[in-house]
DNA sequence: ATAAAGCTTCAAGTAAACTTGAATGTCAAG
DNA sequence: CTTGACATTCAAGTTTACTTGAAGCTTTAT
């Protein structure tokens, strides 16, 4: 799949997939034009920064994770620890979300009853 | 309570609070001598406007917020129909977050059981 | 064959969200 | 009474995450 494709599939621009590859968060083969082809389990990986990107965690945050996925098996234990703590951070993450939904949802209900 | 007080006990700097006045997010009283004075509401409405940042809203989304909560009463239809869409919003970011824990959970038990 | 559409690189520009610096004023402590 | 820690404004600088533009090559369509 050629970037054009992969930038209409997944809703984002060209130029963001160059600089993601420019950041070393993804990468891609080479046809022999020099035009860059992805593979399908590249663009899931893409999507996958995406929806992170969209969670609120920063492109260097990604980066960092993109490591550590990469040395599973390396390291292990590390990687486990690592893991642990952005589930938490998650948890923490969702409980926020929920707390402040309800702060919305008491405030439709209580002061605009319509 | 002066902006050097608030800064600290909200672990922000105080010019992070000058430049959220100057977009009009929340305003200050000032002293004889010009300095600001913050209410105990206007540090619980920074407080609540730093929730809002560390869920994602960017500061735009939050003057529309702000906004709009001026408006209760007169615009009750508005209003309401405004914050159903943000419940829906903080709903979905929700279930995104509790999909992406899952993947995390899941690679830390298939590839990485130690 | 030629134009349009799509790809390449590299450098520079942009927007959001702050921070920093300069010049100055105020206040509490020794 | 002056030193140090706080405050003020305003303009300019920084970082992150991109986008845009220029100059040029490749592929597709007419």
């Amino acid at each position: 799949m050629q970037i054009g494709k992969v930038a209409k599939t997944l809703a984002i621009s060209p130029s963001k997939i160059r600089y993601y590859e420019s950041l070393g968060l993804i990468s891609a083969q080479r046809l022999a034009n020099g035009y860059r082809e992805y593979s399908p389990e590249m663009v899931s990986l893409l999507r996958t920064i995406l929806q992170a990107k969209s969670l609120g965690f920063s492109l260097t945050e990604i980066q960092k994770m993109s490591h550590i996925f990469q040395d599973l098996g390396q390291n292990p234990r590390r990687v486990r620890s690592y893991l642990e703590e952005k589930i938490a951070d998650l948890d923490q993450k969702i409980e926020e979300l929920e707390a402040f939904k309800h702060n919305i949802f008491n405030l439709l209900n209580t002061r605009c009853p319509l």
